[in-house]
DNA sequence: TTGGGGACCGAAAACGTTTTCAGGAACGTA
DNA sequence: TACGTTCCTGAAAACGTTTTCGGTCCCCAA
């Protein structure tokens, strides 16, 4: 285990191939050689051939951080969110890293776990390190403070900046439950309640003020007379379905503020032999595969659309990067997705 | 949205001060400034002091592209990890950011998303960065083809190289399996079934081989008379209770596979109005908090300590980097999580 | 007064690239 | 033959550090 070990083939310490090693080679100098490489035209075309081949004969690959040095672009950039464990960081996350990839950047990734002074910390670093810019990812989708005046742009996704000179990319909750509750009506569904999370958190309030305004629409009320808010958990989906079903039996539809509050309600509907979505139906906040999917049954639910958010988030990095800065919130639209646990009322 | 803006302030174009400023503001040559930041001996406090203040005044961060063009260490790792999306990587990922983070490294993160040219690309970008080693996250427990040898050291997680002169880190899952059932078992249950995924993933088997072997030492036999394998989900769970309460009323323990398993498990149990952990206790697998905390009842389950095993990959790492390179396969053992699903028979 | 030694400092080389610019070769034209 | 072009190549500077090594200054003992 762990039994220390000089590596296999003990060569003479063969140091990293440098471009000199390539131009002498191939006979030419250092300047031809790295213009060969980049494919400049000043080059006759079997020069360029000499070198391409002796380089790939080295397996020669360029050192970036001496590029970096001249040309004064790392090619990297910083990917500062503060919660990894939360489960919308990591979408944001891979559409963003997807979206770099495809390009030269490298991705610098800092979890800063919530905590500021670890912020400060890495953000330092990252400057160190010359990132050619960075993606501030929140934890939460309420405001956060800016970072200020830094040498490289900056997008924040998902918490905006509390300064609305920077640009902010944000998913779209009072869309996302007005789209819910659109959803339901269409279905033939009148008697509509939401079931959602902590109040403190924006985004609870921006869909159950999108879920009303749907209804206001259609001149309907919402049933069990009020928004349910509590907690974002499964025990309270549980909990709020029971309270809402003694309030109002005539419930035929639930709007969750989350895929893990609608497990909940699921829960109980089943518990009190309504069926979903016979009888009741219901429909969730998320698209977190895991619980929504692998429901009984499979739970309809919006998608805030959050690898598209990180796409986006690399797309704006670069303009700004290539001086096009931009400013203010930018929203993303969500996405319905429509599964097992609502149907039209027949 | 998304106007384009000059910068707030639009100063001079302010060149980004370097070491040379610093060392002309504090009165001395670059080489002495250096020193001093570097806390180098020779140099005079009192200079030191002058030099250590002009930097703060002008907040000059050194360019670690430079510091790494000449120190031949570019303090940075690699973390190649086959799928994000997976819930395995994250953690492992978690605890390697975590390690390193305390450290002055800073850690790139590739997704390859399963493509093996995927790979391939993110690796030579790496070595061109001129990472000092890295991480290579798989996505299941089976082996993975090794990357052969590399200028960096590489340590591989949660996948195993299948060569043995490379070090991987992986999880013991015979170890777990055997916890799980001894924990059902000092709780008095003696009829102990087992219902897991895909027997295709070595995992399964294995917990399954743990299970058994610990069964076999106590003398029991296993319940439903053989291991349910099929698939790594809440609908599988919830079929193969049904086949299994049929075929085997007398079952009073259930070892689920994975936590999404056992959700499929408790569900069927309630229908047919069987109590947990009155009548039938069960236990999980992964510890995935949102399915297993969430449950009801909250579900005991094995936790393999991924986090763990990430901080420790990145400790070898640094290790190897060192030069004390190993080789082998570690294990980590897991950890058994206790909550409500399981309890002593009375 | 001289010499030795310690403490401190700075000039310069080095890391591996890119880019500018001067100049050589080859060629056509007067 | 002389000259202007065009095409290609290479010497050298630059990027921002670290590190080596020789040098200066000062102090103290002989």
């Amino acid at each position: 285990m762990g039994v220390p070990s000089g590596s296999d083939g003990d060569q003479p310490p063969t140091r990293t191939v440098t471009l000199r090693d390539v131009a002498q080679l191939a006979g030419v100098s250092i300047a031809t050689a790295s213009k060969a490489l980049n494919g400049q035209p000043q080059v006759r075309a079997t020069t360029r051939e000499k070198v391409v081949r002796a380089a790939e004969q080295l397996s020669f690959s360029p050192n970036t951080l001496a590029q970096g040095l001249i040309t004064q672009r790392s090619g990297t950039v910083g990917l500062l969110t503060s919660d990894l464990e939360g489960r919308f960081s990591i979408p944001i996350l891979m559409g963003a890293e997807d979206a770099f990839g495809s390009d030269q950047t490298s991705v610098f990734l800092c979890d800063a776990r919530g905590d500021n002074v670890r912020e400060r910390h890495h953000l330092r670093a990252l400057l160190s390190r010359r990132v050619d810019g960075l993606i501030v990812v929140g934890a939460r989708p309420d405001a956060r403070p800016s970072l200020g005046d830094l040498p490289v742009p900056v997008i924040y996704a998902y918490s905006p900046s509390d300064d609305p000179n920077d640009l902010s990319l944000v998913t779209d909750n009072v869309g996302g439950g007005s789209m819910a509750v659109d959803h339901l009506i269409r279905h033939g569904r009148r008697r509509i309640a939401h079931i959602t999370g902590d109040a403190t958190y924006g985004a609870a309030r921006d869909r159950a003020a999108g879920a009303l305004d749907r209804l206001r629409q259609e001149g309907l009320a919402l049933a069990g007379d009020q928004v349910w808010y509590g907690a974002w958990s499964e025990a309270w989906g549980r909990g709020a379905t029971r309270m809402l079903l003694q309030r109002d039996p005539t419930v035929d539809a639930i709007f969750a503020g989350s895929d893990e509050i609608a497990r909940g309600v699921l829960d109980v509907l089943h518990q009190e032999d309504l069926d979903v979505p016979g009888r009741v139906a219901v429909i969730g906040f998320d698209n977190w595969n895991i619980l929504a999917a692998n429901a009984r049954p499979p739970l309809s639910t919006i998608d805030m659309n959050l690898e598209q958010l990180g796409r986006l988030a690399a797309q704006r990095l670069f303009a700004a990067i290539d001086g096009n800065v931009g400013s203010g919130t930018e929203t993303i639209p969500p996405r319905l997705i429509t599964r097992e646990s609502t149907a039209p009322l027949d």
